[in-house]
DNA sequence: CTATTATTGCACTAATTAGTACAGAACAAA
DNA sequence: TTTGTTCTGTACTAATTAGTGCAATAATAG
């Protein structure tokens, strides 16, 4: 039929999601994307309705990476070793590159929104609830295996595993070093046996 | 000599530092700040340097009011029931009135800045810092009369409290009902005994 | 009461913002 | 090659941004 788009739209997706995600929302100018993304602004609106469609788009794609990352550690071992692994792995990620200057997304986009787009907020609590619900299944499963305390109740350790990750990522972003983290996270695991 | 302020600037302060609280720096305007303050342009460049200046003052203000609320409540008892009290009150200032949808000012300004505005990088780490000595102090106190374990390391187990802080705010923001935070709350310190 | 001087409100500016309009180029299918 | 459609870059707009300039005002000290 005609011309095909000349540039790679996920390539272009990934790269405004560093952006936002390194800068937040209000604090990105479409022309600091058209430049990140390579793009002119012709081509940017017409792959895209706006600047808000455009974030809500990258921050879907960083929950489908986040999804991937937590199948793919997680899938190694069983039990309470799932959960070292997981942990271990985002504690590494944490330190990669430039992740710790940047944190979390969801919890970047969630603080600047302040509950004030009802989209975003949704996507935020999905994207925490999902966590927390693997998190729940591999408690249940740790127990069933009689590696983590029955009396736990599976729920309650999902979610205080969930604000511990965020507790280690708050602690990575001050000062502490990563061996120190690793340290607190495989205590904090300890507790629950 | 001549005219006096007629507005009360600690009072200007105050909302201003609710406004930047709410919704961050950027998405804060100067129309915004002179609405809620209650003051024309005249006197807002009259009495501050500019937004960013203002902007400082609030997160002081923010430390200020942090460090008189931690001495008031820690001042009450001794040893572990010090943590306990700062932890109780903590979660009880969370749920109060809009703080649950506005967070910690500091780790918020954090977050926004992520590192390019060195003086706010260091008014945050700074204020973090105050916390951690203090969480350090109480934790050595209580180790001295013989309330907490005395293989933890002081240093590490202050900021294990403090990430730990952090992760119930979290919670909080999330939909977790107050006594559930208050159980995981005490929970945390009763590792340490 | 007067002179002095800081405060105040308003009109203004220059820069940046998101988004639009459209002409012309580029490409796929025939 | 021709045709039809989509893509792309540029010029534009209207709104909002932080900050300035200044005349009028109001209060205090003498």
């Amino acid at each position: 039929m005609a011309r095909n788009r000349e540039f790679d739209i996920n390539e272009a997706l990934t790269s405004a999601m560093g952006l936002f995600w390194l800068n937040g929302y209000s604090n990105t100018s479409i022309d600091n994307l058209l430049e990140s993304m390579d793009i002119g602004k012709g081509s940017f609106y017409q792959a895209f309705d706006n600047k808000r469609d455009l974030y809500l788009q990258t921050l879907e794609l960083y929950k489908n990476q986040s999804r991937y990352f937590f199948e793919e550690i997680s899938s190694n071992g069983k039990g309470i070793n799932r959960l070292k692994n997981y942990f271990i792995s985002l504690i590494d990620e944490m330190y990669k590159e430039d992740f710790v200057q940047r944190g979390c997304f969801l919890c970047n986009a969630s603080i600047e929104n302040s509950g004030k787009d009802n989209e975003i907020t949704e996507i935020v609590s999905s994207g925490y609830k999902e966590v927390i619900d693997k998190l729940q299944e591999i408690v249940e499963e740790s127990q069933t295996i009689g590696e983590i305390r029955k009396d736990l109740k599976p729920e309650d350790t999902a979610h205080w595993l969930f604000s511990s990750s965020y507790g280690l990522l708050m602690l990575a972003k001050s000062d502490f070093k990563k061996d120190k983290i690793k340290k607190i996270a495989m205590d904090t695991i300890n507790i629950l046996v």
